[in-house]
DNA sequence: TCTGGGGTCCTAGGACCC
DNA sequence: TCTGGGGTCCTAGGACCC
């Protein structure tokens, strides 16, 4: 929006008022630890991504606020994390890191990474959040957007705030921050600014105010190397940013660098919308250390093709896209990826690219291996409804087994989004002779490929 | 910060088409 | 033929987020 004279009455009004709450949960994983363990209340918690109890490979999720206080940070190795809070279990004579000098209160509680029951947890206060907003939008398993505008009004929206936080902390058990803003951006950074158990009201009329001290890293987009860059152009808070020149902003950072420059001024017209469907699926996993020898990293190719072919399955995605990605020495990452003529679903045939698509980088040091699933489509009822759009080969799709109705078929359950998962009783064993055969009708067959 | 995993969006160059 | 401009798709990489 220009800062120059306005047309009177014409932009005077400019567009409705949003009341935006953006919700996140305090430390979620270690939050979740603890419903399920209530002996870890108030005990210093940390939830490993990749570990075993007892082992000290892995980095940390999530680290409750009492492990922060030894030092314990998010994406830490374990091995460093174990340095700084020992674990609990070492006070005990009989475990292999044993220590007889530690006392209780310099160690800590370790858990794997359990995300099915995160999201088991995380559906339940979803569920509140939908029951409090018009519109949610789900960013991660943590944290949501709500439209609230039709709920509440300013003069209440912290009685509203306080209302969502407590029934989440009531049914649930978890402790979430709240922010509320007329912008989604506003509302991200209001609810960080009082963590944990915070609740942060920014009115239309003191945005400007609350963002202008603001350190630059704060805004949402914002990361270490933009943070840099700005500091370099001496532009140190939001308020900076806001009062500079957006040309050279937009010179550096391109389309960023305006989209930075409105939301330091409080400026963001996005509307809250529920999200759509992925984009991509992809695996990847790090070795202890940098491998050469070609075997193991096929492997683990083969492995997290196969992973990532199933979770399209399971989520009715067809793909036209597959990648690979290779992190070498000293941590480089490199990407290939290959596009086909047409949407599959074909785990043979990502393992195929996969590996072909690898081989260049076979012989090299790699520490970390993944594969990737691009171009989704969800061949779904409400695409076929949009546009008319119709497939290409000819045939009926993989998906199409209920005919289009006019639409609300509330009390018929959702259909099975490959109906032919259930006649295929081994996965990819009985189609990998003839490569010709579509597995699925919505599909075009290998031959397209050669 | 010596580095885990799953995502999104943007940019830039080249190919190709009209 | 030696040269325009616009559009789209593909690929690779980078920054960022949780």
């Amino acid at each position: 929006m220009s800062d120059g004279p306005r047309l009177p009455g014409v932009e005077e009004k400019r567009e409705e008022e949003r009341i935006v709450l953006h919700v996140d949960a305090d430390c979620f994983y270690a939050s979740c630890e603890r419903l399920r363990e209530p002996k870890l209340e108030g005990e210093p918690v940390v939830v490993g991504m990749g570990y075993e109890p007892g082992e000290t490979i892995g980095a940390v999720a999530t680290a409750s606020y009492e492990a922060r206080e030894f030092g314990v940070e998010s994406a830490q190795a374990i091995s460093t994390a174990l340095e700084r809070l020992p674990r609990r279990a070492a006070l005990d004579s009989d475990a292999d890191d044993y220590d007889p000098d530690l006392t209780r209160e310099e160690t800590g509680y370790y858990r794997p990474v359990d995300m099915d029951y995160y999201e088991s947890i995380a559906e339940e206060v979803q569920s509140i959040l939908h029951d409090c907003a018009d519109v949610v939008r789900e960013v991660s398993i943590d944290e949501a957007y709500l439209d609230v505008t039709e709920r509440t009004a300013w003069e209440v929206a912290d009685g509203f705030a306080r209302h969502v936080k407590d029934r989440i902390r009531r049914e649930v058990g978890i402790v979430v921050s709240v922010g509320a803003a007329p912008t989604m951006s506003a509302a991200k950074i209001a609810s960080d600014y009082d963590k944990p158990d915070g609740l942060t009201v920014v009115r239309p009329g003191e945005l400007r105010e609350f963002l202008a001290p603001l350190e630059v890293d704060l805004l949402h987009g914002v990361g270490p190397v933009t943070a840099r860059e700005l500091r370099e152009m001496g532009l140190e808070t939001a308020g900076d940013v806001a009062e500079a020149d957006p040309e050279p902003l937009v010179e550096r950072f391109g389309e960023r660098g305006r989209e930075l420059y409105d939301r330091a001024r409080g400026d963001d017209d996005r509307r809250v919308e529920p999200k759509g469907d992925p984009k991509s699926f992809s695996r990847e996993s790090a070795f202890a250390e940098p491998v050469s020898d070609p075997e193991p990293k096929y492997e683990q190719i083969e492995t997290l093709a196969a992973a990532v072919a199933d979770r399209a399955q399971r989520e009715g995605a067809l793909y036209r896209t597959v990648g690979v990605k290779a992190v070498t020495p000293p941590y480089d990452v490199n990407t290939r990826e290959q596009s086909l003529p047409g949407p599959i679903d074909d785990p043979d045939l990502v393992d195929r690219i996969a590996r072909d698509l690898f081989t260049e980088f076979e012989t090299e040091p790699v520490r970390k291996v993944g594969v990737r699933v691009a171009n989704l489509e969800f061949a779904a009822a409400d695409q076929a409804s949009l546009d008319g759009w119709e497939r290409t080969d000819g045939g009926h799709g993989a998906d199409d087994s209920e005919p289009e109705t006019d639409g609300n078929d509330e009390d018929a359950p959702a259909p099975e989004p490959n109906a032919n998962d259930e006649a295929d009783p081994e996965p990819g064993g009985d189609d990998t002779d003839d490569e010709s055969t579509d597995r699925s009708s919505g599909q075009s067959s290998l031959a397209d490929f050669s």
